[in-house]
DNA sequence: GATGAATGAGGCTTCATTCAT
DNA sequence: TATGAATGAAGCCTCATTCAT
């Protein structure tokens, strides 16, 4: 170890850590300009305060992402867009009823978005949707077009597969994104104020909204007296 | 032209339409200011614009609210409370079941807040909560909670009469709200977008939603056999 | 005069001075920004340093042009295009021979153009015309396209009237150009270095030119001994 | 791998290719500068891209000139001079007449300087003249100076020689360089604009103007009776 | 010597706020 | 009171220059 040095090694290594460092910062400046971004907004977000909280100067920001815009998209694609491609693949081999698709992709999404600061860019996006109107067309495109298409192929297939009634499916896709937006939403605004009356159990509350969820969706069991919503919807949520 | 001007007519007559004026000036920054933020947000609007819609020049804007945000308070305190005291009045003597007081809820909430400019305001508050802490404390105390207590009487009192599951009133408000909500939050931010995966039709939407709600909270009727579900939840949004 | 005050006069006054101000603000920052931009080139000088040397902030600079190209063809436009209207204008009326029309309109750039701070714009241009295209394209349009067009017409003129020999008018235009250009320059660069080897005296060096020029486009009189030309052209400019 | 690997070797082969370069890179360094700063301006041309050009980093070219401007006075001093000693040399032995003298210079310019990037230089150092006065006067004296007296000693020879008509020669010189620096600082600025009023051939144009030249220089021909020339263009000039 | 990631001063532009009239 | 010209702090972005590797 001390005497035989390995000069390929020193040299690898050297490389290495450098370019462990450089791979390293797109990675870093995003991770800061989510918790900023979610924290204050897309406009009250210094390009500078992103980049201190990232530990580097300005200027390296911008060595990396040309302009605060495409920071937002870098962060947009990393936390969101990246998910969809899971998510649909996971659809085309998924084994069970669609109903379990369903309660599978709200608890995916309440894990890996919900949950996380990445819902904060959901709560952004809205608030800034109207400002930054490229910003916008950019979200819709590439979070908002996959997300409504996969919800509407898993509607369909409920359909197809008889377990769901006969419907609209694109009318009922809103029906399925209305409670994770508005989890989304209420946890990143009044949520944050701890007060009973605006306190929420996100995990119980999407329980709640996926059963009255399915609820209206599944078609009527041909079943026996005592239909489906015997088992009380509500109390599920407990 | 020399002799025939008095002067003090003149004065007087400049003086009086000033006064006839002046306390409407307040109304008229307030309610241009209400449609531009919601239009742009709080940071994208300025100022000056706000003063050009009002008719008046930007200085004037200063001369009633010393700075953008106390225009900002002024613009939530203005629209908001007035509601509930009809609400919580109507309340009292409502004749009919509880399903259809929350219908009537929903419908009375989409004439006067939901399909006019004041929805803006729920937006408006959601996006900026985070930046006006104050603010948001003041929404809530003025807004959230009275609409929290009254949603939770209504679903209370559907229990009370049998008429709903028993379960538990607070958790079950997000429930009737979360519709609501995303209605005011959707169509102010990603509905102006013409696209055909964000467009919603709102009534749809609100109708299809009491549907589902009303069928996850109603008590089960005693009924013969096949469900009170059989009707078709969704089928009844067309 | 002491208790017979005049409200319309003093109002009048007022708003006179107000607006004399206003008024007089583009015009200064013009004068400042064609005595900077001379000095030190376009890209060179600072929006800050303009202001301040009108006697105004920076902010001021802005509200007048919304940005430094603006400013800078506005300092084009005062100083050079706005000479064609008069240039066109007298071209229509001229009363004299072609080469009394030529001498005019040299004389007259020199006295309006070439021997004042306007003259740095030419230079100015040509330094900046590879940076700046879109204000090289201005430039164009706003000053060489109707030069260029001032002297083919004076050309085709002198041809037309049998004063100059046949030849295509568009090609000597340059060689008109090319005495006035060079001078602008040559004063604006190595002209100021004050050295024998490249002092130049523009009157003398723009007299010899036009007499060469005059030489080379006059056609041959057909006349007897001692031409026209034996009377020294530039002479008479002194 | 291992063992194989003569380390010393390497390092001298790494060693000897450096060193091999070391001489080529300012030259390969300069040259790019010249294409870039006469493509785009000393101000515009980012030191990056010269780098990039001449096939290094940007830290290189640090090493090898302290600084932007530093690089701008070795591009100017490399591709200056040269050629004046030549030209020297050739006015001492010219077998021929002074106007093919003067003939034989244009293109000779025009094939050296005129017609290939040098002529930028000529560009560039008007441009920048006013920024860089040391280098301006590095290139007076250099440039300017050898050019003034080559011209100045051609005019007096055909003088002399009874070729030209007397005349102040030290005058005469702008009117010779001006065709030649009117035609480098046109063809780099406006040249290159395509359009019909800024479009010019410039060997047309050299010879149109030395044709004008000489008819202007030239003494008249003993010849028959009232040449147009006879007036004596330059004589008029006093 | 060579590299290229990092720096940070500096420029343009915006806009809330002030204040003389 | 009302005006709107003027201000200047603050933000985004560029790029010459440095320095650890």
């Amino acid at each position: 170890m001390p005497k035989s040095i390995n000069f390929c090694e020193i040299a690898a290594n050297v490389r290495a850590k450098r370019e462990r460092r450089k791979d390293a910062r797109p990675g870093e400046l995003i991770e800061a300009a989510l918790e900023l971004f979610v924290e204050k907004g897309f406009a009250a977000t210094r390009a500078e305060e992103v980049a201190k909280r990232a530990g580097v100067s300005k200027g390296t920001l911008f060595l990396y992402f040309s302009s605060k815009e495409e920071l937002f998209k870098a962060v947009v694609r990393e936390n969101l867009s990246g998910q969809f491609t899971e998510w649909n693949a996971m659809f085309d081999c998924f084994p069970g009823t669609t109903p379990e698709m369903l309660k599978f992709c709200m608890h995916s999404w309440w894990e890996r978005i919900g949950s996380t600061k990445a819902s904060g860019i959901t709560k952004l996006m809205m608030s800034e949707a109207g400002n930054f109107p490229e910003l916008a067309e950019f979200y819709k495109a590439e979070v908002i077009r996959p997300g409504n298409l996969l919800i509407q192929r898993m509607i369909q297939r409920g359909i197809d597969r008889g377990e769901f009634r006969p419907m609209d499916a694109q009318k009922a896709v809103y029906t399925v994104m209305a409670p994770m937006l508005f989890l989304a939403l209420w946890t990143h605004s009044f949520g944050t104020l701890d007060d009973a009356s605006s306190h929420l159990n996100p995990e119980e509350f999407l329980a709640t909204q996926l059963d009255t969820l399915l609820n209206g969706l599944c078609a009527p069991k041909p079943a026996p007296a005592g239909g489906i919503n015997a088992q009380g919807i509500m109390a599920a949520s407990h």
